[in-house]
RNA sequence: GCGCCCGUAGCUCAAUCGGAUAGAGCAACAGCCUUCUAAGCUGUAGGUUAGUGGUUCGAGUCCACUCGGGCGUACCA
């Protein structure tokens, strides 16, 4: 559609040298007055031509030359907005384009021999994962999904540390949680991982081993058998959500393959690192931060920073043309060093797009719930899971820009599931599958001949809809916002359901009849699609 | 103090990288099931887009400041 606009037009720059630049853009008119396609492409010359904007609009349109079976009219309005009206019988055509291409309408080959890495999720496997954790698991599994959509072939990585800090005090609260079980009288620090799952873990370990390892390191059994034991569930959690990971890259390869070493070496041949109070520190002033900051610590153990961009490096090693972080908001200040280190070694860091999500408030009764992994102050995804459903829970965390702080009423959740804007898209979609049920029992099925018939404002404003797909999904992968998706679907499933309440299929004139079972089929196509790309199900029956 | 994000109907949020009369859902009120699923549809009501100024044909959107909230501001990750 836009496509054959551009194509007149390039035409018409034959006649008009200002239309060359191509300078302007084609918006679907969201009121139905406004035709089918608007462009502002007037008043964007108007300053740099001196010319009212209607005097170019007009120029314009009579240099136009367009075959009357696409469009039908072209109208100035407002104030030099130049109007398309598309024919009836152009607009319905996409109903053939959507059955013929079924499940892959939608997909685009945009990036299509392009390589995506997305990692996300990533916590540290120190205990289950949060409600908090949850809107980084689904959007950044959604983003995943639809960079396949438009063509890239994609890696889901989940980036993880087990040697740091946190992962010490896990094991040191295991070994006391274990040392209380053999009835020693313990006193459990506040700054231990307080939760129920640390004393399930020591039992386990005391099952395994009875009362062998009280002189063993907490580093040892204690921490090893936690780390499995605990990410174990974390990636239970997550298949409960249907999100799998690929990769699991453990920083510790870093050191062991002697990236960490290379880095240091090379950042020290650039000068761009030094010494001062025995810590090595990065020169970021130099690229472009506001201060240095240390990379290895006075101990000689080095800070995030330096394996982070180390990390970052080998992605670019392996190959990918587009690398997707996700990141809580808490990670803000963290993401700029990072970049500038993959810049300092010469790699391109538009190539890296950071995604940072605001949190989650969670309430409950009317509560503010504070998540503390540490103070064992949360609710985990797997509890939510069970409660409302993967559906729920993957279409609530898309639904909204990532941008925003988002509110999760847990207790609205759980009590008035029904309400979530997810039922109304499955609901479209097994309304459909009912039709299809239903007609197999009539002398009627879907046919394209007589789509002509479809002329009815609930039909052709589905229609318009349907076509729009596309678009949406290349815009929502290029913004990284999935929240588009929801809310396109729920638009789409909300014309399906005027067109279902206005235009009846069964008793209906034969022809009439199915044509709209064929449209019928095509809104059931692309709900299932978008829903595909969310990871939520599209049920035939509810 | 400084940096990033946010502030839109009573509540939760949209608004096509500056577009035309700011839209949905929930809650409220009034209607629609002997016909394809009422988890639906129709209608009513609800707004100085936190505030003030600026940029221009045009601002919820961009800029400056103010107010209010979130997250950071480590030789933690």
């Amino acid at each position: 559609m836009k496509e054959y606009i551009k194509l007149i037009f390039d035409e018409a720059s034959n006649k008009l040298d200002y239309l060359k630049e191509h300078t302007f853009n084609l918006e679907v008119s969201k009121n139905p007055d406004h035709g089918d396609l608007s462009c502002n492409v007037a008043m964007i010359l108007s300053k740099k031509l001196k010319k009212k904007p209607l005097e170019i609009a007009a120029e314009i349109i009579s240099s136009l030359d367009y075959d009357n079976n696409i469009i039908s009219d072209i109208k100035i309005a407002g104030p030099g907005f130049i109007n398309f009206y598309f024919t009836n019988q152009f607009t319905v055509k996409v109903i053939e384009d959507i059955l013929d291409k079924g499940d892959s309408y939608g997909k685009s080959n945009l990036y299509s021999g392009k390589k995506a890495n997305v990692e996300y999720v990533s916590a540290n496997p120190t205990g289950p994962l949060t409600v908090g954790h949850g809107r980084n698991a689904v959007v950044g599994d959604t983003i995943a999904n639809i960079l396949e959509w438009v063509g890239y072939t994609v890696d889901r990585e989940y980036y993880f540390n087990n040697a740091g800090r946190q992962m010490r005090v896990l094991g040191d609260s295991v070994k006391l949680r274990y040392l209380e079980l053999l009835g020693e009288k313990i006193e459990f620090p506040e700054d231990y991982y307080q939760g129920e799952y640390i004393k399930d873990i020591a039992q386990k370990v005391k099952n395994k081993y009875g009362d062998s390892l009280k002189k063993e390191e907490p580093e040892g059994i204690f921490k090893q058998t936690a780390e499995k034991e605990i990410f174990e569930e974390i990636k239970t959690t997550l298949t409960n959500l249907n999100i799998h990971h690929n990769i699991f890259y453990n920083e510790k390869a870093l050191y062991d393959e002697g990236k960490i070493d290379a880095l240091l070496n090379s950042l020290k041949e650039k000068n761009l690192s030094y010494e001062k109070d025995n810590a090595i520190w990065l020169k970021l002033t130099e690229l472009g931060c506001e201060q240095d900051k240390v990379i290895v610590k006075a101990t000689g153990e080095p800070t995030y920073r330096l394996p982070d961009i180390a990390y970052h490096l080998t992605k670019f090693e392996r190959g990918y043309d587009l690398m997707v972080d996700l990141f809580g908001s808490d990670h803000n200040a963290t993401y700029p060093d990072v970049l500038a280190g993959i810049k300092a070694e010469g790699k391109d860091p538009e190539k890296v797009k950071v995604v940072i999500h605001q949190f989650v408030t969670i309430m409950d009764k009317g509560e503010i719930v504070k998540m503390s992994t540490r103070k064992a102050n949360y609710i985990t995804l797997d509890e939510l899971t069970n409660e409302v459903g993967s559906d729920v829970v993957r279409y609530f965390f898309n639904m909204r820009n990532v941008s925003t702080h988002m509110n999760f009423d847990l207790a609205l959740a759980k009590t008035q599931s029904d309400e979530n804007p997810v039922f109304y898209l499955q609901y479209a979609h097994a309304r459909i599958c009912s039709i299809l049920r239903m007609i197999e029992n009539e002398n009627i099925k879907s046919s394209t001949e007589h789509l002509e018939l479809l002329v009815k404002d609930e039909e052709l404003q589905l229609i318009k809809k349907l076509r729009q797909f596309g678009e949406e999904i290349e815009l929502s992968a290029k913004l990284f916002e999935m929240n588009r998706i929801c809310n396109y679907l729920e638009e789409l499933a909300s014309l399906f359901h005027k067109f279902y309440t206005f235009c009846r299929i069964i008793g209906s004139e034969k022809d009439l009849a199915e044509a709209r079972i064929s449209l019928a089929i095509a809104t059931k196509t692309v709900i299932k699609n978008g829903l595909q790309i969310l990871g939520v199900t599209a049920p035939e029956k509810m």
